[in-house]
RNA sequence: CGCGGGGUGGAGCAGUCCGGUAGCUCGUCGGGCUCAUAACCCGAAGGUCGUAGGUUCAAAUCCUGCCCCCGCAACCA
């Protein structure tokens, strides 16, 4: 028997340091169709999923909520495998960066480059913020301080391995030139090529600061940094450098690695350059994919715009959410996700195009002939256009798919579809039904029928794996007439074959309604969430707080702080995320520019009194067009937003603040 | 002139490389049908293709200027 073609294919590992939203979904879920698909058509899939579990970010937040960074990531971990399992994705295997088998391999990875002289050790120069413990550039310090905390830096030198990028510039563009499909799609080709033009720089792949990651074991002071760790699950998962697994030679090189446009540059460059540095083949294929855009603009915590995909499925089930996002998105492209336009494709495509054929089809066969396919059936010249579409199908989806184009390849299914709905109208079963010596007739009718929403089940079933078996049992199908191979045959229905119909795949829904039962919903979570702060929990020391020099009391008091109202506030089109906000000090207005656009609207803060910082240095900012007097008092906040101090209206402008 | 993407009937998009009837989905309106989940089928209305010029027999499409939107970068006193 000859040896079943491989497919391969990722995602990217995520980083656990909160709960995921439907941008990873979407990312999963494409892969998970393209998977499915090809398992379908008798490759032997390897799908590859997991997590990306070191750095500092998660040693912090471990230590915020008081447990180790495993624990912690462990946590999330669980909660990441509920929600794939939620949204049926059949990866073949799971890898973590905390996995030992993985550390070994990338700790051997690290060792290979550096015997091979592609790492070195050097020194990281910088401006560097001790409290923030970080590493600054020239361009980025601002006004010679840390950009982060304002406070001083010092030049400092961190001992650090590079790895020697620089080296495979020519490689890597030759290799695009002679592969031109390796990038995906063509346009960020372009950015890729642009971007190795400007000149790369060598990597650092080492920290010392950052305790929560893999050791270099050769120098334990040094772990190693995320590129390394991270990229390299996609060869450490299939057993290289390990004996965890051992399907390296199989799978390798990967078909596809699946990633968002904004990790595109890593797959396409650093990872690349890598593999050219270990010897080993590259990915066939990278494909950036767009992003779920909320209301026009990216998800984010602080615009508390987050869409859980949870309480997405619970609502309108796994199908409908996976039909949605491969459907709606043109894949490589930002889409936009609306409750609304939710709900009017599962509306018009599930429920009437979809399931109402099924459930229309299904009662006929059920009211004319019993719920059993009659084997006396008489064709006619109106069939050839449904039974042409339906056997050229297969291979016009499998196009679809191995060029990626999801959204494609579902209009491509859904056209028999559509056309099947057309040809009732055409053919008009009911009459038929009506004259006894046109039977036959009817019989073929909706045994044509039947066999359109054969090739949907099957078809559909990658893309919406609890819908196409539902629509497949409803035909009263069995396995061989579900596979892939049956599809070459259009008449695959035998006379006496059942149709046991059921229930309506997709319940239609109420626009109208629904969406005013979100809206009251989301209004009940937020008073929910309101009404369950009143218990105030009496915080804890957390992390050790960095502080300042002590200063005396006259120091303190030549910072002068009064209250001020905001007479006006604007955003600006030269910022995201500066407003522009004109307040009144108790003797004049001035005008001040705050970097707190993300949080506050102007509305937020218009009339309000808040603290102001009044004889600070005025500053240009913007390349000296504005000029900003003083800063407004607010605290930082735990996810980098700020918080602004109001105070009462009945307190006067310009009252001094100590 | 920091880099890039984009401005096409009410909404969302295709068409632009390789000039020549402006197309699709949704929505709206009218009609048909009754097997079906008020679903399905047919038809219609609706666009000076951001703007001002230029090239051409002919421009959404090529050239030039300008305006606007969105990412990145910068800016968070």
């Amino acid at each position: 028997m000859q040896e079943k073609k491989t497919f391969y294919i990722t995602t990217p590992i995520y980083y656990p340091s909160d709960k995921l939203h439907i941008g990873h979904s979407y990312t999963t879920v494409a892969c998970d169709a393209l998977a499915r698909y090809k398992r379908l058509q008798g490759y032997d899939v390897m799908f590859l999923t997991g997590t990306d579990e070191h750095g500092q970010k998660i040693q912090d937040k471990a230590a915020d909520k008081g447990v180790t960074p495993q624990q912690y990531v462990d946590d999330i971990v669980a909660g990441i495998k509920d929600l794939w399992k939620l949204m049926d994705i059949s990866y073949d295997r799971f890898i973590r960066t905390t996995d030992d088998y993985h550390v070994a391999s990338v700790q051997k990875i690290f060792r290979k480059l550096y015997d091979k002289g592609d790492i070195y050790k050097g020194v990281y120069k910088g401006h560097y913020c001790k409290p923030c413990e970080s590493f600054w550039t020239d361009s980025q310090l601002v006004d010679g301080k840390c950009p982060d905390c304002g406070r001083e830096v010092y030049e400092a030198e961190e001992e650090a391995y590079f790895f020697k990028i620089s080296k495979y510039s020519d490689r890597l563009l030759q290799y695009y030139a002679d592969h031109p499909d390796f990038i995906q799609p063509e346009t960020r080709k372009n950015e890729m090529i642009a971007f190795i033009g400007q000149g790369l720089q060598d990597t650092c792949v080492s920290r010392t600061s950052v305790k929560w990651g893999i050791p270099v074991d050769f120098d334990p002071n040094h772990t190693i940094y995320v590129w390394i760790d991270a990229l390299s699950n996609y060869i450490t998962a299939l057993g290289w450098g390990n004996d965890k697994y051992h399907d390296y030679d199989r799978y390798w090189p990967a078909d596809i690695h699946m990633v968002g446009k904004e990790i595109l540059r890593f797959h396409t460059i650093i990872w690349p350059a890598m593999l050219m540095a270990l010897d080993l083949p590259l990915p066939k294929k990278v494909f950036g994919h767009g992003w779920v855009l909320i209301d026009g603009g990216k998800m984010s915590k602080s615009k508390g715009n987050i869409v859980d995909p949870v309480i997405l499925c619970d609502r309108y089930g796994v199908d409908a959410i996976r039909y949605f996002l491969l459907r709606e998105i043109p894949f490589g492209n930002d889409g936009v996700f609306t409750n609304e336009s939710l709900i009017n494709r599962i509306n018009t495509d599930l429920a009437n195009d979809l399931g109402n054929l099924l459930s229309r089809t299904a009662a006929m066969v059920k009211k004319y002939f019993g719920g059993v396919l009659p084997a006396e059936r008489e064709a006619d010249p109106l069939d050839e256009e449904l039974r042409a579409l339906c056997t050229a199908l297969p291979g016009r989806v499998t196009d679809c798919m191995d060029k990626l184009l999801l959204p494609q390849a579902l209009m491509e299914i859904f056209k028999p579809i559509q056309r099947a709905n057309k040809y009732i109208d055409e053919t008009a079963p009911w009459l038929l039904a009506k004259d006894e010596s046109k039977k036959a007739r009817l019989a073929a009718v909706l045994a044509n029928l039947c066999e359109v929403l054969r090739y949907a089940a099957v078809l559909l079933t990658p893309f919406l794996p609890t819908t196409g078996p539902k629509i497949a049992d409803q035909l009263g199908l069995n396995e061989a007439q579900r596979s892939f191979d049956a599809l070459a045959q259009f008449d695959a229905l035998e006379g006496g074959h059942v149709i046991p119909g059921g229930d309506a795949l997709f319940p239609r829904i109420d626009v109208a309604k629904e969406l005013a039962a979100l809206e009251a919903e989301r209004a009940a979570r937020a008073a929910a969430a309101a009404a369950a702060a009143p218990a105030p929990v009496e915080e804890q020391p957390g992390e050790p707080i960095e502080h300042e020099a002590e200063i005396d009391f006259d120091g303190f008091c030549k910072v002068e702080m009064r209250v001020a109202q905001v007479r006006s506030c604007e955003r600006m089109k030269e910022s995201k995320k500066l407003l522009r906000l004109t307040v009144f000090d108790g003797e004049r207005e001035r005008t001040i520019l705050s970097g707190i656009a993300k949080w506050y609207a102007p509305e937020d803060l218009i009339g309000k009194k808040v603290g102001v910082v009044v004889n600070l240095a005025a500053r240009p900012m913007m390349g000296g067009k504005y000029l900003s007097e003083g800063m407004i008092l607010a605290a930082d906040t735990e996810d980098g937003g700020a918080s602004v101090s109001f105070f009462p209206d009945s307190v006067k402008a310009g009252s001094r603040i100590h």
